[in-house]
RNA sequence: GGGAGGUUAGCUCAGCGGUAGAGCGUCUGCUUUACACGCAGCAGGUCGCGGGUUCGAUCCCCGCACCUCCCACCA
């Protein structure tokens, strides 16, 4: 058996028990029955680029403690690690990283050398980010980690791709797209974000053919270069002269025509818009009704073409916007300009703003999908937590527009499609390999597809791929479905929704029976964490200060009913505080419980234990129902609390405090005393299995020392309530007896009395059962309070003393001084006043003939009592001031 | 332009038809042989505003105000 120290530092044991349960087996599903209930979480895959933030350290505690209470249960625990290839962001690293160490560009390199050097990066960096999960505690298979592209993913990949094209639900088509010109590839629409930004409308001048001007508003004049029409609304009376008739395009020397459309909105500016079809997907819209030509000013550079003119042809999107205002001023062709809310769209990696271009990608019909996957959540097969986030889904689901899936990128798994020189696309079949000739025309020169797929693509099949899939596999077999997935509302779309759409679609099922959504971490002034802020808090960092098992205390206690939580130092420190006091708690009873004989609680008569340790069984019973209860809700806040609760108020300041006389007591049988050692050790035990889901380090550390299982914990059977240990009787005493305690404490505080001065007590109330039980808790109530002597009785008589009433409980303290001050007539007015006014309002209730005729009986019963209660406590009080002489 | 959420003690948040709770903080006492990352005790709230339903509303309904966030191709 070991030594507790007196210093409590989670440095010195927290990764050896993690490394000593991994090695032990216990993270892996085999370590349960082998018929037991599999209970399995697949890990939202961190990205290669990235180092674990709060976000994650929240996600994966949470999912920690349902594996790890899942466990104890009993249950085939797996929980699945993995880490995603982030095609974008790790592409942008590599690149500029290279950039810095060379000077060379990705194009430079060649594609096969530049993906063997993204390789190398992405390899080195898994295993850091696998132990960084570790630090946390995790308990993950980490013999079952997958990586999004490795092999069988790849397999999956393809196999899916094929499937939709080949069940026409995958497209290529020329569509207007989102172009982001630093990231040099197309996005999907979920991958830009919509700013308003304050810019400008300006007003330009359009010579008519044959006289006269149209004025056209814009917010971007320098796509006018690529104008093919003009457009006004059909019913415009306005314009309707001008309609058909033909307009010179400033700058170009071409003219455009007048085209009626009913997208043009007539209040808007002056009712004139500029149609450039190339570069705005209202225009593009309009171009292909009104077979108006493409004309691609602005390239994939994010620069003017040559179709732009000379004049502007190289010159930055931006710039040429600067060009073109100005020339058209030296024109006189400017016809004002106001300053307009502008809706921006820019690219989420990288924060470029996007422009709509014309170009032909890979897309996925989604529509059918959706619908399967809603209908799988309609019936309930996919529940979500809050329910609330039910309704984002339906809403985006029901909206939903067609997946942009091809991404102008190296890193990332390759699209299956070839094209041979007559444009003949060929994807294979599902499980058939690479073509090598054309299927439609024989042609043997071919070329892949060199676009790779979004790397979403690859992560919404991860519960299905992570088991195999679609092999069939045992792991796919035994624990697909999976029971949960714990992930931000950030990804709701972009993962959740695509999960349950590739589940329903490819399986039939979908992936998992709950989502858990938890709200967004930031610190602990409510401010969202940035580095630009310089408020960003380190998961890692936080456990190298305060441990994991007080982050993930912390973390839990916050994850709340799914808003924002405001997480910081100070709140960790908090929590470290309570792994404090349970290391104390232990440092007190490890000597006790090792002195002499501790009784076996597990074959203890609980009728034959004293009423205090009824008490705590019944409490901690208790405790264990809200514990399991509230995980079984996902409120991990809720279960957070009922142990800090239990554990601090109850066990520590309540239990602890009232056995210390038992225990060292020198008149008290060995046999009583061998109960209660067995009782304070099997409370202590069962509550550091409780708290092994949340605090996995400290937990064991202390169980090792108290009791030599600290390795088994983790596969130690979780407490639930014990329905023998129900003893309202007990508690209802041991409450009163601390409400007395209370409040004779307070009396002291009130009268300046030194804690240690000796009082005496008389309580009233009548006999029966509860004033038989406070006579025998007599030393106990003494011993607490400090009393010299208590009487029971159901009337005690002692002239001067002071009275009051707690728990129902007529109290009589012989206050040492004789006569009551003005302060303490003061104060007792107070609280009298306050006891009138409650008791006034108590009585109109039960005056008011509607209450009594409508309230239910109990309520009614209920509040004469609380009449009762309220006018005894006042009788008491009031006799304090009778037959003192005001001052 | 749609939609969702929030508004409860100084701070951060629970609660939810029967006159309000926690943690932290503040204040007042304590070297009480597990713990000052502690013990004991006190104080602190017209539960955003205005209506309605109800015997009764912080909780349900309808408005309003302010704050978040999501979705959206109006120049």
């Amino acid at each position: 058996m070991k030594e507790l120290d007196k210093t409590f530092d989670p440095s010195a044991f927290e990764m050896r028990w993690y490394k000593a349960q991994e090695e032990a087996g216990f993270f892996r599903p085999e370590a349960a029955a082998k018929d037991a209930e599999p209970f399995t979480i697949v890990i939202p895959p961190p990205n290669v680029t990235g180092r674990l933030h709060v976000g994650h350290a929240l996600g994966r505690t949470l999912e920690d403690v349902l594996c790890r209470w899942r466990r104890m249960q009993g249950r085939a625990v797996l929980w699945v690690p993995g880490v995603d290839h982030a095609g974008i962001a790790t592409q942008m690293v590599v690149e500029r990283d290279l950039k810095e160490r060379t000077g060379k560009t990705r194009h430079d390199l060649g594609r096969e050398e530049f993906l063997a050097i993204c390789r190398a990066w992405a390899d080195a960096r898994r295993g850091d980010i696998m132990n960084q999960i570790r630090r946390l505690g995790a308990s993950c298979d980490f013999t079952r980690e997958y990586y999004t592209l490795d092999e069988t993913r790849s397999k999956a990949v393809r196999w899916v791709f094929s499937t939709l094209y080949h069940e026409g639900l995958a497209y290529r088509a020329e569509r207007m797209v989102n172009w982001c010109p630093s990231c040099a590839t197309v996005l999907s629409d979920l991958e830009v974000n919509h700013v308003e930004t304050s810019g400008h409308l300006w007003s330009i001048a359009y010579p008519v053919e044959g006289g006269g001007e149209v004025v056209v508003a814009t917010t971007r004049p320098e796509t006018m270069l690529g104008d093919t029409a003009v457009a006004v609304h059909p019913d415009d009376e306005r314009y309707k002269a001008l309609v058909g008739k033909r307009v010179t395009l400033p700058l170009t020397g071409r003219t455009i025509p007048v085209v009626a459309d009913a997208f043009v909105d007539p209040r808007f500016g002056t009712g004139v818009v500029k149609v450039t079809p190339a570069h705005d997907p209202n225009d593009f819209e309009a171009g292909k009704r009104h077979g108006l030509e493409l004309v691609t000013v602005i390239g994939f550079d994010g620069k003017m073409t040559k179709a732009a003119g000379d004049a502007y042809a190289g010159l930055d999107r931006a710039e040429a916007r600067k060009k073109v205002l100005r020339d058209l001023d030296a024109q006189g062709l400017r016809r004002g300009e106001k300053s307009h809310l502008v809706p921006l769209s820019r690219c989420q990696r990288s924060d470029t703003i996007v422009e709509p271009l014309v170009s032909i990608q890979w897309f996925v019909k989604i529509g059918p999908l959706a619908g399967k996957a809603v209908d799988a959540t309609e019936k309930g097969e996919t529940t979500f937590t809050p329910e609330l986030w039910k309704k984002t889904y339906d809403e985006w689901m029901k909206n939903i527009r067609d997946w942009c899936v091809s991404r102008q990128l190296w890193w990332g798994h390759e699209i299956p499609a070839w094209y041979c020189p007559d444009g003949h696309v060929n994807v294979p079949k599902p499980g058939e390999g690479d073509p090598s000739a054309c299927a439609a025309c024989g042609s043997k020169t071919f070329v892949r597809d060199p676009d790779v797929f979004d790397t979403w693509f690859s992560s919404w099949l991860m519960p299905l791929s992570v088991f195999g899939w679609p092999e069939k596999t045992p792991d796919f077999a035994r624990f697909y479905p999976t029971s949960v997935l714990v992930t931000g509302f950030d990804i709701l779309f972009f993962w959740v929704a695509r999960m349950i759409m590739a589940g329903t679609w490819f399986d039939g099922r979908a992936p998992f029976a709950d989502v858990v959504i938890h709200g967004l971490v930031r610190d602990e002034k409510g401010q969202k964490m940035s580095k630009t802020k310089g408020n960003v808090v380190d998961p890692l960092e936080m456990c190298d200060e305060f441990g994991a098992d007080a982050v993930r205390f912390t973390l839990a206690v916050l994850s709340g009913t799914g808003r924002d939580l405001p997480f910081g130092k100070t709140r960790v420190a908090g929590y470290r505080a309570f792994a404090t006091k349970v290391w104390n708690a232990a440092r007190f009873a490890l000597p006790l419980i090792t002195e002499g004989d501790c009784a076996d609680a597990s074959t203890l008569d609980f009728r034959s234990l004293s009423t205090v340790d009824r008490w705590i069984l019944a409490r901690f019973s208790d405790a264990a129902g809200r514990v399991s209860a509230s995980l079984e809700a996902y409120r991990f806040d809720e279960a957070a609390h009922a142990l800090y609760q239990f554990f601090w108020s109850e066990f520590c300041d309540g239990y602890v405090e009232m056995i210390k006389p038992v225990l060292r007591g020198s008149d008290v049988p060995e046999a009583e005393k061998a109960k209660t050692r067995g009782v304070l050790k099997q409370v202590l035990l069962d509550s550091l299995a409780l708290l092994h889901p949340f605090m996995p380090f400290v937990s064991c550390e202390i169980r090792e020392a108290l009791n030599g299982d600290g390795l088994r914990l983790a596969m130690t059977k979780f407490p639930e309530p014990h329905a023998d240990w129900t003893d309202g009787a007990a508690v209802e005493a041991i409450e009163a007896v601390r409400a007395v305690v209370t409040r004779v404490r307070n009396l002291r505080a009130e009268n300046g009395l030194a804690q240690t001065e000796p009082l005496a007590i008389g309580l009233e109330l009548p006999d029966g059962p509860l004033s038989k039980e406070l006579q025998r808790q007599v030393p106990l109530l003494s011993h607490l309070a400090r009393l010299k002597g208590v009487t029971i009785s159901s009337k005690v008589d002692v002239a001067g003393a002071f009275r009051d009433a707690v728990a129902g409980i007529g109290l009589v303290v012989e206050l040492p001084k004789r006569e009551i001050s003005s302060e303490d007539r003061e104060r007792l007015g107070k609280e009298i006043e306050k006891l009138q006014a409650e008791a006034g309002k108590i009585r109109a209730r039960l005056a008011d003939e509607s209450f009594l005729s409508r309230a239910p009986a109990a309520v009614v019963e209920k509040t004469k009592q609380q009449l009762e209660e309220v006018s005894e406590r006042l009788r008491r009080l009031e006799s304090n001031l009778l037959g003192t002489p005001a001052p």
